[in-house]
DNA sequence: TTGAAAGCGGTACCAA
DNA sequence: TTGGTACCGCTTTCAA
């Protein structure tokens, strides 16, 4: 223990597993076995080592063990932003489970950019990560092989690379097919679909599985109903919008593939005088909690963030721990109905 | 390179420098030179390393250097929850900043509890993280002690633990005074502050520098004003505060320690057929983004958390070079009048 | 320009 | 029950 130089600056370094062999006259192996309760260890050398310990101030240095045994018990999560309350609520969720069976947490956020996604991947494999969560924006062969040159365990959520890798996502197709038909059953005779970011995401050339799932059931809704033409916008234009509520031919609704765009949407016909739901019905997804503090209360589709997240760690855990088998898991889902419809 | 054999399960492993190094017939240092950019080494003996590097696929450990350096690139942000817009959005800040400064985030979420934050911060420690960036919850001498023992550069945010810190904050003490100066201006004659939160804090005893200072505030901005006895409410009882509304003797207001205080407030009076801000004002604090789609727009305190996140990760920047100085930083800020005053 | 070797702090195995 | 020691993968210094 004590202040070495460096640099010309003088650096506190803690007590280390040999200062505490030293100062108690044992071998460094038997201050581990002290420290981290391994067996074949007398009680009272064990003690006295614990005390000389505490006594010293020993911190151990996780970056050695880690190095040492090859295993960090930490997991790195990779996603695009904490912006959007889902990302948070399924962040803190792993967290949460993570925390619970002793390992950490490194995240990544990517902020939309595959280059940024691919570099953080990168770094957490180099700091020996136990495993992966990713909400992936990459796809493609090139992608998907260098994710398995990692040859670390990888849990993917809602977007699906592929089926070499073990996935979490909750059924958007089925639920959006569900959700129009739960709408036509409410009376709306139109339904619009508002595919916002989807562009964004085309230009980026990003994964967009889990959006294609929600505008893929969108269409089958409408199909299924019989509903004419899918009509699907993919920006905040008003005209066409308007265009669409003037049409006078049945009750109108518009579907939204998250909660951020059927408020956006809700704060639109609000502006313009249209009342919810009595000119228009909206719809969202994801049932983010402040959805509980706008009026009227949005409906949208509660996907239980919680239990995703405790869903992806819970498989990746099983990774981790010996099961080879790649494995896709479907999360439970609750219609929201709220007073938007 | 290759496979290990490990607990009877084949591990892949990554190739190392000694592998690059014996493929290549050279010695560590050499392969070392060459990838790390370091100088002394001939121009086709780096090309023909790495080369060999990428055909190997080389991956360096990241462990392994920050060990044999002695520092991570890596800090430590320990707060409450993700929950709370204001905590993401001052995570995400500070992510972005690491990122572009070649450092990375290892997150602690604390959950509202001391224990676990203590625990966190420990871990950190021990993880080598170069520098801590703490909401913290802790406080009283012991408390800071346990951490001065830690020797790591830390700045606090929000909660202010003593003089010994680098700390950054706004100055909610004087918003709040401002805030009420404003309200009446706006002509409110009787202004209440929902302090909720703040019992569960002292029941914690937790670290509340930042509610208190918002709270003396409000009360400082009474007092000059000459507004009465402060009235201050701690939950979200309707009783109290439909009889401070009631009271007929002046428009009353509102004020907010965060904002979904005044959205749950604002929640309330809808319910009850209170108009906002016709018969009550209200007034939050933080200007979180959800608030641009709630209406009527709520007034509010924008901190600039961007800001204030940039400047928390400069100041630990600079500690981290060495600078031994203890500053305080206050952020700028900017009152939001909304449509709810 | 390169090689050799001694660390960084812990872990794990074998011998005593 | 203990000691001794060879790693883990990378960095750094000193010599060649």
């Amino acid at each position: 223990m004590g202040a070495h130089e460096k640099n010309k600056k003088v650096i506190f370094i803690s007590a280390t597993i040999k200062d505490i062999a030293i100062r108690c006259g044992v071998s460094e192996g038997t201050v581990d076995r002290a420290l981290n309760g391994r067996d074949g260890i007398k009680k009272e050398t064990k003690e006295r080592i614990l005390q000389a310990a505490k006594e010293m101030g020993y911190r151990p240095n996780h970056l050695a063990s880690c190095l040492a045994r090859g295993s960090s018990k930490t997991i790195g999560v990779v996603c695009a932003g904490l912006d959007n309350p889902f990302f948070s609520a399924f962040v803190e969720s792993i967290e949460r489970m993570a925390y619970e069976n002793g390992y950490y947490l490194n995240l990544i956020l990517t902020h939309g950019s595959r280059e940024k996604e691919l570099e953080g991947i990168d770094y957490l494999a180099g700091r020996q990560v136990d495993g992966l969560i990713i909400i992936p924006l990459g796809l493609g062969e090139e992608y998907e092989r260098q994710l398995l040159n990692l040859q670390i365990p990888i849990v993917t959520v809602y977007n699906r690379i592929s089926d070499k890798f073990t996935h979490v996502e909750v059924d958007g197709r089925q639920i959006m097919k569900n959700a129009v038909r739960m709408m036509v059953e409410k009376g709306y005779k139109r339904i619009a679909y508002l595919d916002s970011g989807y562009e964004r995401s085309v230009n980026l050339n990003n994964n967009r599985y889990s959006l294609n799932q929600r505008r893929l059931g969108y269409i089958d809704g409408v199909e299924q109903e019989v509903l004419g033409e899918p009509v699907i916008m993919t920006n905040y234009d008003w005209e066409p919008l308007e265009r669409f509520l003037k049409a006078e031919d049945g009750k109108p609704a518009v579907l939204c593939p998250f909660d951020a765009v059927a408020i956006r949407v809700l704060d639109m016909m609000k502006q313009h005088g249209i009342s919810v739901p009595e000119q228009v019905g909206i719809m969202g997804f994801d049932n983010i909690r402040v959805l509980n503090s706008i009026s009227p209360r949005l409906a949208s589709v509660d996907c239980e963030i919680t239990g995703l997240g405790r869903k992806a760690f819970q498989a990746l855990l099983q990774i981790i721990n010996g099961d080879s088998e790649v494995r896709e898991y479907i999360t439970e889902y609750t219609i929201i109905e709220g007073e938007s419809l």
